[in-house]
RNA sequence: CGCGGGAUGGAGCAGUUUGGUAGCUCGUUGGGCUCAUAACCCGAAGGUCGUUGGUUCAAAUCCAGCUCCCGCAACCA
């Protein structure tokens, strides 16, 4: 029976470039897509990027540009790094599409027609000069505390975090001239209502979600939900589908988690597929990959939003929430100016060694830190001494004796099992959402191979005693051939390379049995060894 | 009393959910092999798992207190 997979990536925000951090993050997402389609499963994996919101137009107006060319700028360099590290989205797309915009439209209107939306009046600071309702990030003045500058919601002189509603004598960040106080009218998203809803739900996870979300969202619980405004004075955004708010956005934190919604259905479109029957499945699983930033929005906020929609939206299964990345005992920051962005890292190394090192040293549990000289040796150790290791040393022997014929043998039982059990164990692992365990598993596997060769000695058994040589030869191929498919999740490519040196069948999550005699098709070195720089 | 995470051989980490021989990589060191990209395999040295107390036949693991480190709260996953 196939399993319906939703898998979402977050879907990051238009305003930098994607560093490691960044993909160290999502990568888990990647793995799991691809683990589930070798089962066989009905999978549905989706991002794009957050196009909207203030930061972008703040950015546009000081570039003397239209939002909509920062949006594109980097929505163009998102999808070039996610194809440069072979992520395997089923779409990746943006929140700036007629699609996207309609159906999130239709959600708002769905949520107000359900009593989840209502009218709030709010003071907020107005420029007559430019005639708008300004940001906190557009408004200058005095901080209460210490006197100095204060901007937006922080005081640049004692770098107390303000309120906006606090600094004295504000202004207007454009023309500088002093703002009023006047009366605007939001949309607030009763969030408040779903407190016992989300905190049962809450409860029901605490085993399948990683702990800083399952933390994180008992914070904001045990806190107390409070309403949230849902719309947004700006001109770069989506429209609102209610009368006399025709000068106002949605608020990005609701239109981008419904990203996960409308790109969905845009592939199940595509593929004849019903949405609504794929959504209200309550055997979804569904995985939901992010930053540690990013954890009230997914389990607090989205789920909130898709109650508010129909109460049979399936709600997220599990938080695949990672912690950061530091740089050499640093926080990754522009202004420290110590971030590698991926394409940088992917240039120099190739997609395989860095998704490599990005989940065997990856932030699941707590902050990691990325060394290129750690990246190097463990480049070397693993994927040149382990994996690379054992397939070049079997192969080169069977090219330079046999000239790449590889002849009938039979399978050692005790291998076999273990490849059986393997494929079973690494799994698990990757379903709950562990796939630095799952990857050193797979890696245990390929040990294993390399102990097995040395201990039989094929180089000597050649001599005297073909027939276990040709056992011995042909358990190894069979190790190679299920080594392509337990590594394709974590390392495509080099899967991909693998089958076509033996011309083998498509990846699958299951035990390959090789039961012809195979030729060695071309032999290439998978990975070569990388020299520290001093 | 703001919130969260951490403290394990020289370094970096896993193990803590579900108590029961302390594991991995690097480094140091002895050996084996020569099929392999100075790659591979076996062995050795090195830890009273921050600290104090408690529960238990048994604690790195559970409970309480204490000490120290780091993030967030300030555009940045």
């Amino acid at each position: 029976m196939k399993r319906n997979v939703l898998i979402g990536g977050a879907w990051p925000y238009a305003n930098n470039s994607l560093h490691i951090g960044h993909i160290a993050g999502l990568i888990g997402g990647d793995i799991i897509a691809r683990y589930y389609r070798g089962c066989g499963d009905n999978v549905v994996y989706v991002s794009g990027t957050d196009s909207h919101g203030t930061p972008i137009t703040l950015r546009a107006k000081e570039e003397g540009l239209k939002p909509v060319v920062i949006a594109d700028r980097y929505h163009q360099e998102f999808i070039e790094t996610f194809n440069k590290i072979n992520f395997s989205y089923d779409l990746y797309t943006t929140t700036d599409t007629s699609y996207h915009r309609e159906k999130v439209m239709n959600y708002f209107s769905k949520i107000y027609q359900n009593g989840y939306l209502y009218e709030k009046e709010i003071d907020e600071a107005y420029c007559e000069t430019c005639k708008v309702f300004l940001a906190d990030r557009e408004i200058i003045g005095t901080c209460p505390i210490c006197q100095g500058k204060a901007k937006g919601d922080q005081c640049d002189n004692c770098l107390t975090s303000l309120d906006s509603k606090d600094i004295l004598n504000k202004r207007c960040n454009n023309c500088n001239n002093l703002t009023i106080s006047k009366v605007n009218k939001h949309l607030y998203f009763k969030l408040s209502a779903f407190q016992n809803v989300l905190t049962n739900y809450l409860y029901q996870h605490q085993n399948t979600w990683r702990k800083n979300a399952y933390n994180e969202s008992l914070k904001y619980l045990n806190m107390g939900l409070i309403d949230r405004c849902a719309t947004r004075q700006l001109e770069w955004g989506i429209d609102i589908p209610i009368k006399g708010y025709e000068d106002k956005k949605i608020y990005v934190w609701f239109e981008a988690v419904m990203g996960y919604l409308t790109a969905s259905q845009k592939v199940l479109e595509t593929q004849n597929k019903d949405f609504e029957k794929f959504i209200k499945d309550p055997s979804l699983i569904s995985y939901y990959v992010h930053g540690k930033d990013n954890i009230p929005f997914h389990t607090i906020i989205f789920p909130a939003l898709l109650q508010a929609i129909n109460v049979d939206y399936q709600l997220p299964t599990y938080i695949i929430s990672s912690e950061y990345v530091n740089m050499n005992d640093e926080k990754m920051s522009k202004s420290l100016g110590n971030l590698i962005t991926s394409n940088q890292l992917v240039d120099q190394y190739g997609a395989d060694p860095v998704r490599f090192a990005l989940i065997f040293n990856g932030p699941e549990k707590k902050d990691t830190n990325f060394k290129l000289e750690d990246f190097i040796t463990t480049h070397n150790k693993f994927l040149v001494g382990i994996l690379g290791n054992f397939i070049n040393r079997n192969l080169s022997y069977i090219n330079k004796k046999f000239e790449g014929k590889i002849a009938l043998g039979n399978i050692n039982p005790i291998i076999k099992n273990k490849t059986i059990e393997t494929y079973k164990e690494v799994g698990i692992l990757i379903e709950k959402g562990h796939l630095k365990n799952a990857l050193e598993k797979v890696f245990d596997y390929i040990i294993l191979g390399n102990k097995y060769y040395d201990e039989e000695e094929p180089w000597i058994k050649i001599k005297d005693n073909l027939k276990t040589f040709n056992d011995i030869t042909y358990t190894c191929i069979y190790m190679i051939a299920n080594i392509a498919n337990l590594i394709h999740p974590f390392l495509p490519d080099t899967s991909l390379k693998i089958k076509n040196m033996l011309t083998l069948k498509d990846y699958k999550w299951e035990e390959e049995e090789i039961n012809s005699s195979i030729n060695i098709k071309s032999l290439n070195i998978l990975f070569e060894r990388f020299e520290i720089e001093k």
